[in-house]
DNA sequence: TATATTTGTTCAATCGATTGAACAAAAATA
DNA sequence: TATTTTTGTTCAATCGATTGAACAAATATA
C-alpha cells in the first residue's frame, strides 16, 4: 500500500472554512444548505478524492446497506444468475451485496450466516442447503434482521418467499412425457424434507393418478442430485426387472449422470427412454442428446426477490408475507422428444 | 424481524457495576483486567447475548477484517475452488472474506473494486478480468489498501503474486502431443495482452520449435476462450486447406465446444485430431472422450495467495515482492491418448 | 513508617459522519 | 421601525467500542 491518508469531511470543512456538519449536511443535500455551498463542497469532495467513510456512517444511521446473499452453490447456473439479478436491483438502490454459499452443508450455512450478522447486514436473502432441517438458524436471522428466501424455503419460516410452481412442473414434465407415450415414468429426486422436492414428488404422483398410470413406490429415489447420484441411480433402474421408459430428474445435474449412464449402457434416448431434467442449466443444451428441462427464470427470480427485499425494507413491520410463485417452462429437448426421430 | 434490541458494552457495564470501557477490557483480555472481573464480564457477555458492533469497532481500530476477493467468474471450478481455500485460511485467521465477480466485464471490475474499497476491506485479492488491460483501477487498490493477485495477474504492478508456470504447461503440452506423434498442433489462445495467456503461447512456440516443428501464424487463434469461441474456431480449423492432427486449447470451456464441432463432424478424437484443454474443470473427465487438460492446483493456489496476503497484512511496509509460481500437471485423458487405443 | 511499585478501574478522547436544536443574519410582513 | 419568518450555519450529542492517561487502592520495598 502506498501511503495516502483518506479526507474526511472535516479537511473539506477545513479546506472552505466550515464546519464538519455544514460538509456532512451539503454532501447530503440538506434543505437549509445554500446552493452555493453545496456546489463548493461538492467540487472540493472531488478535488481531494473524499470517499464516504462506511463504518461511520453506517455505524452512525445503523443501517449498513449491505445485503447478505447465502446460496447452496455458486457454481450453477441457477443460482449464479439469480444472485447477479438481485446485485443489479439492489445495486440501483443503493445496496452491495455480500454472497456466500454454503456448499449445501448446514454447518457451513450456519457459519456464513452469523458471519452476515456479525458484519451487520441490513437483511440477508437466501436460498437453504439441501442438507438443513432445523431451522434454528434461520430463526435466528429473523430475530435479528430482515429474511427473505428463494427457491429453496419453508413455509413455516413465514417469510418472504420467491420460487416457481414445483407441484404445476412436475404435471408439465408427466403430461410432455405421457404425450410421447412413455407410460413407466421413474423420478429421481430430492430429498423429501426440502418442501421444493417434496412439491415436485407430489406433482409427479398426482399427475401420474391424472393419466391412470401405476405410481411405484420404488421408482421414486431420493438423493442429493449430485451427478454421481444421477448415475447410481440409472444404473440401478436399469438393472432392476422393470424398466421404465422415462426418467423425470429433479435435477439438471443428476439427469447428466443420467444420460451418460443411459448411453454408456447403448440404450437409445429418447426411443427407449426419454429423460427429463430440471433448472435449464447451460449444458442441457450442449449434450448429445440435448436434455429437456424445466426452466425456473431465474432472471426473474433474482429481481423479484430483490423487489420483495426491498418492499420488506420500506415496510418492515408488515405483517402480511409475500409469496411469489412463478409458472414453470418445460423446455423440449432431444432426450424427450421422439417425435423429431 | 422481530423486535430485539441488541446488547452493548454500556448493558454489559450497567449489570455489573462497572463502566464500559473495563468491559471492553475485559473482553479484549487487558492484561490490567483482575481474572475475576474477566470472568464474570465474560458470562454477562453470553447472558447478555452480546454481540460486539463489528462497525464500531472496525471505526475505531481503523481495521475490518474483511477481504475483498475479485474473480472473474464464479461459475468455474477453478476460481470458486481457489476462493473456497482462499476463504478457508483467512476464516482461520480472523477475516471474512466478500467475494464478487467482474462476468469478465472491465466496467463490472472497476464497480466491484470501488464498492470493495468504499466498504473499507483490509485488502484484496484479484485474479483480472479477461477485457481488463488499463491498470488503473488496480494502481487505485494498491494506492489504499493491500494487493494480492492470483492466476491473471500484471507483472508491472509489482505486487505479491500466485500462481502455474504457464510457460512450462505448453511445453507438457506440446512434449506430450509430439510423443501421440502429432505434428501439426494448433492452439485456441487466450487473449496475448494478458499475461497467462503471453506466456501459454510463448511456450508453445519454444516447444514447437524445441521439436523442429513448424509454427503457423494461423494456427494461433486468439479468443475469449468461450463455448462458442472453441467451436467456432474448431470450425474454421477444419475448413481450413491444411487440418492440424492436434489442438491445444487455453481453456476447458472453449475446448469443449471444440470437442463438439470435432464429433459433429465425425473426427475421431484422438485419432485424426488430438484435443487438449487447461483448468481441469469437473466436466472434462465426464464428455466422451474425456479431454486431457492441465491441473492448475486451484486448492493450493487458494491457499498460498491467502497466506501470502496475511503475510503482507503482519508486514504492510515490506518492499520485497513475492511471485509463488507452481508446477502445472498435465492430466492425459482420452482426447489425446492415443495409446489407448 | 515512608516511599515505590503493582494492580484494577475510571476518565476522556477518539474513529468519521449524522442530526436535532440553537443561533444569528437576512428577508418578509405588519 | 418593530416583529415575524426564512435561511444558512454552527453546536453538541450520538452511534459503540477502544485506548492511553490518570487515579486510587493494595501491595511491596527501603
Amino acid at each position: 500500500m502506498e501511503n495516502k491518508k483518506k479526507s474526511t469531511i472535516k479537511d473539506i470543512a477545513a479546506v472552505l472554512g466550515l464546519t464538519p456538519s455544514a460538509v456532512s449536511k451539503a454532501l447530503n443535500n440538506h434543505p437549509r444548505i445554500s446552493e452555493k455551498t453545496k456546489i463548493a463542497v461538492k467540487e472540493a469532495a472531488i478535488q481531494l478524492d473524499y470517499q464516504p467513510n462506511y463504518l461511520s456512517s453506517a455505524l452512525r444511521k445503523g443501517k449498513s446497506n449491505l445485503v447478505g446473499v447465502i446460496i447452496p452453490r455458486v457454481n450453477s447456473h441457477f443460482f449464479s444468475s439469480v444472485v447477479e439479478n438481485i446485485e443489479k436491483v439492489l445495486n440501483l438502490n443503493g445496496y452491495n451485496i455480500i454472497m456466500t454459499q454454503s456448499n449445501e452443508l448446514y454447518v457451513k450455512e450456519c457459519q456464513e450466516i452469523d458471519t452476515l450478522l456479525k458484519i451487520q447486514v441490513d437483511g440477508i436473502i437466501a436460498s437453504m442447503a439441501n442438507e438443513t432441517t432445523n431451522l434454528e438458524y434461520y430463526q435466528k436471522i429473523k430475530s435479528k434482521t430482515e429474511l427473505v428466501l428463494f427457491d429453496r424455503g419453508e413455509e413455516e419460516l413465514n417469510v418472504d418467499y420467491v420460487g416457481i410452481d414445483d407441484y404445476k412442473s412436475s404435471h408439465l414434465v408427466v403430461d410432455h412425457l405421457v404425450s410421447q407415450n412413455c407410460n413407466r415414468i421413474a423420478h429421481i429426486a430430492g430429498f423429501k424434507h426440502i418442501r421444493i422436492y417434496k412439491e415436485r414428488i407430489r406433482g409427479y404422483k398426482d399427475a401420474l393418478e391424472k393419466w391412470n398410470l401405476e405410481s411405484k413406490e420404488n421408482w421414486i429415489i431420493e438423493s442429493n442430485l449430485r451427478l454421481e447420484d444421477g448415475r447410481r441411480i440409472m444404473q440401478q433402474l436399469l438393472d432392476s426387472s422393470e424398466r421404465p421408459d422415462a426418467v423425470y430428474v429433479a435435477g439438471d445435474i443428476a439427469a447428466l449422470g443420467a444420460l451418460q449412464v443411459l448411453l454408456e449402457n447403448n440404450i437409445k434416448v429418447p426411443e427407449e427412454i426419454a429423460l427429463i431434467g430440471f433448472s435449464d442449466e447451460p449444458f442441457t443444451s450442449l449434450t448429445q442428446p440435448s436434455i429437456s428441462t424445466v426452466n425456473q427464470h431465474s432472471d426473474q427470480i433474482g429481481k423479484l426477490t430483490a423487489e420483495a427485499f426491498l418492499e420488506r425494507m420500506k415496510n418492515p413491520k408488515k405483517k402480511t408475507i409475500n409469496r411469489i410463485i412463478l409458472e414453470p417452462e418445460l423446455i423440449i429437448r432431444q432426450s424427450s422428444n421422439r417425435d423429431l426421430k
